[in-house]
DNA sequence: TGTACATCAGTGAACGCGCGTTCACTGATGTAC
DNA sequence: TGTACATCAGTGAACGCGCGTTCACTGATGTAC
């Protein structure tokens, strides 16, 4: 059964990618070793194989769920859109109705914050990620000010993702990503 | 050992505020039944005297934890202090630090979005006292606009408070809450 | 290049453990007369 | 008001289950000659 080196490296990053999902689909605790590996289209046992604990493949998880979703929503290549469709994307029903694929800070922030150094500290990259592309798009304003404009814009975005999923009433739930890209929009 | 009536609505009334604290503080599915039962100062054995299941007081904890957190931060009575005031106690490395007796959409926000409706329902219900009672102090502009703006100054505090226990970088943390704060008072 | 052997990715059973939940038991409280 | 009995809050052991982790086994891959 024995499989070869790429084999190897291919079915771990699949692991991994199957873990970001998984976990901010169910939660981090709320997830089981043998549901990711499940997803990976493995057994458990084999896990050990590629980790040597949980807390490693949730601090890569969480690595690896960021870049993807930073790549998905701000990329700088690809759509060269303005930051205001970017924003607009991040805060739009189909991001808020599937955090698997989404931003892990919203779907996973109150369980990050429990998380050890490593996870935290990729959280930390990425969140910064974010800030660096916010404050870089914000024009003419002095870089330090952009920053911290940007510091507070990426709150925000994240802050109202996760409230737009927690609420009950769609129609509160839609208000809070309308006025929250209004709001940003309008601040730059 | 059997207990009088009012003896019994004491204990069940101790039972949530210990749940509600281990929840904050260790995340819901991360919190047993015996270690809350424990913060209560009684064994895992009688919680079904009490609640039906888990799910039962994970809601009402939810309810209890944020009436008590808009008592503490927000009530209109007590301290007379203006709306910049409780924002600033609310973004304060205080609160940051202590999870436990703090805002429950702030330290549970990831988990409760996955939580069933009766859960939910409290969190929205506290999030609109939330959002009324920063309108309702936001002056003399018109109260639909004023709702408007609560909703995303609301979104800010809760992303702003969680990221800063995210981040591992102390500064950038205490950077996160001041940023916030200015950028709330200026807006007003 | 071919052969012989060591390695090790993945399987599936098993480990101890703690989970949510149930239950027999206790003795003080509540109730009926 | 007193007495006799039913109720039930809380205890601690037990239930089945799934958790994270370990391990013997397999057979294809990698390595040494």
């Amino acid at each position: 059964m024995r499989k070869s080196k790429q084999d190897k490296a291919e079915t771990r990053q699949r692991i991994v990618k199957a873990a970001a999902a998984k976990f901010r689909q169910n939660g981090i605790s709320a997830t089981g070793l043998s549901d990711l590996m499940a997803a990976a289209g493995l057994t458990h046992g084999g896990f050990y194989r590629h980790f040597d604990s949980k807390d490693q493949i949730v601090a890569e998880a969480c690595a690896g769920a960021t870049e993807s979703a930073i790549a998905r929503f701000f990329s700088n290549e690809a759509p060269q859109s303005g930051l205001k469709a970017r924003v607009a994307k991040y805060l739009s029903p189909a991001h808020r109705d599937d955090p698997s694929a989404g931003c892990p800070l919203a779907a996973l922030g109150s369980e990050i914050a429990r998380c050890d150094e490593k996870t935290r500290t990729a959280a930390t990259q990425a969140f910064m990620e974010l800030v660096n592309i916010i404050a870089g798009e914000s024009g003419k304003t002095r870089p330090d000010v952009a920053r911290r404009r940007a510091l507070v814009a990426a709150a925000t975005m994240i802050g109202a993702l996760t409230m737009s999923r927690i609420v009950t009433d769609p129609e509160l739930s839609a208000d809070i990503l309308r006025e929250a890209r209004k709001q940003l929009a309008n601040s730059w």
